[in-house]
DNA sequence: ATTATAGGTGAACGACCGTTCACCTGTCAA
DNA sequence: TTGACAGGTGAACGGTCGTTCACCTATAAT
């Protein structure tokens, strides 16, 4: 990408960080220090060319695919990598990757080493879906016997079973009660 | 929170899916079947109570603080949860979270098992940051003698090892190049 | 020396912006 | 029966929107 480009999208993400939107054509012209809007005018074509903006059906900036998203440049293993742009896999935003259901779901800070087997370590975050099903094998947040937990659904038959991914715990039968808060969709962890 | 304002809510979130910014006034009144802009005025004016939207200073609507975000309901162990509002601990919007660098930061996805006792599984996607200085115990993607990998960063006067976080691998020492790519911020999996 | 082109100025355009005003309902409590 | 009020209509306001036009440079190729 030309670096005037890469330039131009350092100030447009600033700005929608202060602003929580992008900026109109005048504003536009302050930003980048022109006095006429056709100059921005003429920008905007570049960045739209470059698929880092693009305008509405009004004629408004909004995000275009690669504004706010990060590239995924490839595995680790595999002769990794040249970060040139024609050999990056996939440009992705984190909240539409993670996050299926805005509305139904929540984040969850995991306790305990239950679940240390499946990679899901005490202090991470949990997202949890309320609104899916729970499928054997799914990880499931729960309410058994009066205690929540994080844990391996499955059910045989009519029985449900709630298993960690650890040996040293047991299977676990709900005595009295099984409530299932939501099937987990994804796990985060931040080290910095 | 009511009804009404949830209900406002998934149509907002429902707008800002497809156009990637939020309605002007005329606008929400077709959404919400309005023919006012005063009526609109009025919804505004209970959405910022709600903290869902502001307004900035051309009056122009943008998120809120629990716009785009998801509530965090607390931790698994204790006590866990009532999801009234008073008790929920945070609302935090991934992105953010995850990304303090933007511009350079990149994903990878893992391949291979040696930081499979750090969390980090195979088809797992971490976010590499190039520009923080790797410090002891910070995990890094780095090629070693021609070879990518992920391991945890250990310098020991001018010497510098690579440790995976699997007893079944050696420690690592370059035998003619080592550079690091950048350090791991975070990781992040997806399960549905 | 000439021409083409990329990048910029400055002004004008109609359309839409968010705000505000006076006014019209129902509903519910006194 | 009255009054207060939440919620809505419809119209008008000045300001800003994105677009477009004619025109002015530099720079580089012919």
């Amino acid at each position: 990408m030309e670096k005037r480009l890469e330039q131009a999208n350092k100030k447009l993400r600033r700005f929608w960080e202060q602003h929580k939107r992008l900026p109109s054509f005048s504003e536009m012209a302050e930003i980048f220090n022109y006095s006429s809007k056709n100059a921005v005018s003429k920008l905007v074509s570049r960045l739209k060319e470059a698929n880092l903006i693009d305008q509405d059906s009004k004629g408004h900036i909004i995000p275009g695919g690669t504004f706010n998203s990060l590239p995924l440049l490839g595995n680790v293993q595999a002769g990794f990598p040249t970060p040139a742009e024609e050999e990056l896999v996939d440009t992705l935003t984190l909240d539409e990757y993670l996050i299926n259901n805005h509305n139904s779901s929540f984040l969850v800070e995991v306790a305990g080493d239950s679940m240390i087997n499946a990679g899901i370590h005490p202090k991470d975050l949990v997202i949890v879906d309320r609104s899916l099903d729970p499928k054997n094998n799914d990880i499931v947040l729960a309410n058994i016997d009066d205690e929540w937990t994080l844990k391996y659904f499955n059910k045989k038959g009519n029985q449900v079973y709630l298993q960690a991914a650890n040996e040293q715990y047991p299977e676990l039968v709900p005595q009295q009660e099984l409530s299932v808060a939501g099937v987990i969709v994804s796990c985060i962890r931040k080290y910095k």
